[in-house]
DNA sequence: CCTCTTGGTTCGCACTACGAACATAGTTGT
DNA sequence: ACAACTATGTTCGTAGTGCGAACCAAGAGG
């Protein structure tokens, strides 16, 4: 039963295995250095510019009464700092402390490495075309800006 | 500052993004029938036929003890059913029940649906590009075989 | 038999995520 | 000014996730 299904995959379960293979670089990645995935996340967004809570529950996507108990964590570990945002003293703005910026730095790297090497098997032309379907995919969707380059 | 950077998009960048589309398309699709996207997921891998515990601690990438507590919430729901391995009274085989039969195909559909609207702006033959280029990187990396058409 | 391995569970811990309710601080209309 | 509304975050309770270490029981091998 369907054991020998090497035909032609369809478009759903490709993109959903796939979606797996780069959870679990994440995942390890972030494992490598002491950080689970959202907070590896969380710090690159943030290496952009300080975010307001709003702005980063949007970015990821997740209710504000959750990110209020991420921040809290990573706040914890002294990666992120909270700071009063001097136009409106209800708001803060969460920024990464030079330690959450050197750990981002390290968390980006490694999980750049380890989501690239999944397509070993692809030449520099089938990598640039998969590159232009998905970033289609991406922009179509208004996929948030997460895991954009620091240095960019 | 990278403002305006419609240029052209990193792989890597493109992969996680993508990712994060799936996920929240999978997320959504549970939310629908009161699923977590794990229970939806070991819901998917039972419409196969039954696994041990272990098998199922290797396809989903979990802990053993992750495993116990995640078949026990969905046992809880009565989704899914402990049965006693005939030839090896240690072992156990997780099995859907009637009713998570039901769930596990309406949660299919609709996570397929969500997925599947994720690349609208692609047309058939980029559709296919994209999935030869997943599935070469699915195949090489060994994803396990997670989400396979449970009518297959 | 006595070990060694294997299949699962238990336990304690840290973290994730949500919605409802809440407190404040801005904003607007009059 | 002042009341009414809105926006920003936090708190609280609840359910779920995921891990490693320790453990138990049943098979396998010498």
């Amino acid at each position: 039963m369907a054991k020998f299904e090497a035909g032609p995959m369809n478009l759903v379960t490709a993109l959903v295995r796939t979606s797996f293979l780069v959870d679990a670089a994440y995942t390890q990645a972030g494992r490598e250095h002491g950080l689970t995935p959202q907070q590896g996340q969380l710090l690159c967004v943030l290496t952009a510019r300080p975010y307001g809570m709003g702005e980063l529950s949007a970015v990821l996507g997740l209710a504000k009464s959750s990110l209020t108990g991420l921040v809290d964590r990573t706040e914890r570990h002294g990666l992120v700092r909270r700071e009063d945002d001097p136009r409106d003293s209800r708001a803060v703005r969460v920024a990464l402390t030079e330690l959450g910026g050197e750990m981002a730095e390290r968390f980006y790297a490694a999980a750049c490495r380890r989501v690239d090497e999944l397509p070993f098997g692809l030449d520099a032309e089938q990598r640039g075309t998969l590159t232009a379907l998905l970033e289609r995919v991406v922009l179509d969707n208004e996929a948030p800006e997460v895991f954009t380059e620091p240095g960019a």
